[in-house]
Formats: C-alpha cells, sequence, structure tokens
DNA sequence: CCCTGATTCGC
DNA sequence: GCGAATCAGG
C-alpha cells in the first residue's frame, strides 16, 4: 500500500480530527500505527502536545531503541498474508445483513478484535448493530457514519464508545432500588 | 495488561 | 520515504 495523495489527505484530515494513529491506521487499512505515525511525522504534521504518552521528545540519545532487530519482512502492498493479521471475511459479520460489508474486520493473530473498519454508512445505512459515530464534516459530502460493529448495548463500537460521553437516550435514573 | 505517540535506522 | 521495533508513558 502506498502513499497516494488521497490517502495522504484522509491521513491528515483524520489527524487533524484527533484520531488516533491506530484508528488512522484501520481507517485508511492497508497499515499499521506505526507507518501512520511514521507518515505523521515525514508530512511534519503536528504532533499530539500532550497527548497518549509521548513526552519522550527529551528521551536520552544514548539510550536508543533497536540497535539492530529482525524485522518482518515487508508487505507494503499487499493486504492478503499479513502475519499479524489475517482477516475473517463475512462470517464475522452475517449477522448484519442489513449492511453492506465494504471491508472485512480485522483480527490480530491471538484473535482479538483490533480494527474497526469504518465502512462509511450513510444516515440511512445505520441499524440497531452499527456504529453511529459521525465522522467528517457533516456540510460536505464526505460526511458517514463509523458503520462498523456496535458494542452491545451502546450505539457506538469499540473505539468510539470510549469517546463517547453516554448518550442522553441511554442514560438511565438511579432507578428506584429495589431491595 | 490495554493503549498512546516518538524515535531510530535497516531497508 | 517507509515502517517495524522499540521506547516512554497514561
Amino acid at each position: 500500500m502506498n502513499w497516494t495523495d488521497e490517502r495522504v489527505e484522509r491521513l491528515k484530515k483524520l489527524w487533524s480530527e484527533g484520531l488516533s494513529a491506530s484508528q488512522i491506521a484501520a481507517q485508511l487499512g492497508g497499515v499499521s500505527r506505526n507507518a501512520v505515525i511514521g507518515k505523521v511525522h515525514r508530512l511534519n504534521l503536528p504532533g499530539r502536545a500532550k497527548a497518549g504518552g509521548s513526552a519522550s521528545a527529551n528521551r536520552p540519545a544514548s539510550k536508543r531503541p533497536a540497535p539492530a532487530a529482525p524485522r518482518a519482512p515487508s508487505f507494503a502492498g499487499r493486504d492478503t498474508a499479513r502475519p499479524a493479521a489475517r482477516t475473517v471475511g463475512a462470517n464475522a459479520l452475517k449477522e448484519d445483513q442489513d449492511v453492506n460489508v465494504a471491508e472485512p474486520v480485522k483480527y490480530t493473530a491471538s484473535g482479538s478484535v483490533v480494527v474497526p473498519i469504518s465502512r462509511r454508512l450513510s444516515l440511512t445505512d445505520l441499524t440497531e448493530r452499527t456504529c453511529k459515530w459521525p465522522v467528517g464534516d457533516p456540510l460536505t459530502d464526505d460526511f458517514h457514519f463509523c458503520g462498523c460493529d456496535a458494542q452491545d448495548a451502546s450505539p457506538y463500537c469499540k473505539y468510539h464508545a470510549k469517546l463517547a460521553y453516554q448518550p442522553v437516550h441511554e442514560r438511565r435514573r438511579p432507578a428506584a432500588r429495589a431491595s
């Protein structure tokens, strides 16, 4: 997978929207979060001043990592047969019969879900099981919804559920205590 | 453990 | 230029 202008633009946009590198990698597909971070730096995009971990800007050079470590072979350009991530086809999604599945969900070798790839659904394509997190500027025709598998009892997917405050329609009052 | 971004350096 | 390996941290 190479960095086409279109992909770079998408990267810039998502980064400026504050998405994490791994989320952006998921959206773009075919790249790791490291690749995204590396690209961000190469583009001289503003880093996350404070977010996440960082603060290692002053890391002493004497403690450099990676003397010369074995590397996984480069899989640039190919979505298939990546070692760390196998793709699971429509089986993983078969419950979502109302959803047009654009891309498969990815799993790590250990089987845990790593990447909810946005299905870029429009409003009318949302179902009870799709993530309703809005993406992009609503005033542009690029606006869409995440559309990933929603978490149980959540209108959002794994990632976006973390970002979302509890939606009003999901809030529950303390509920008269049964006792 | 999970995750985040930052950095280095072989390719 | 690319990105895995690694680091540093929440």
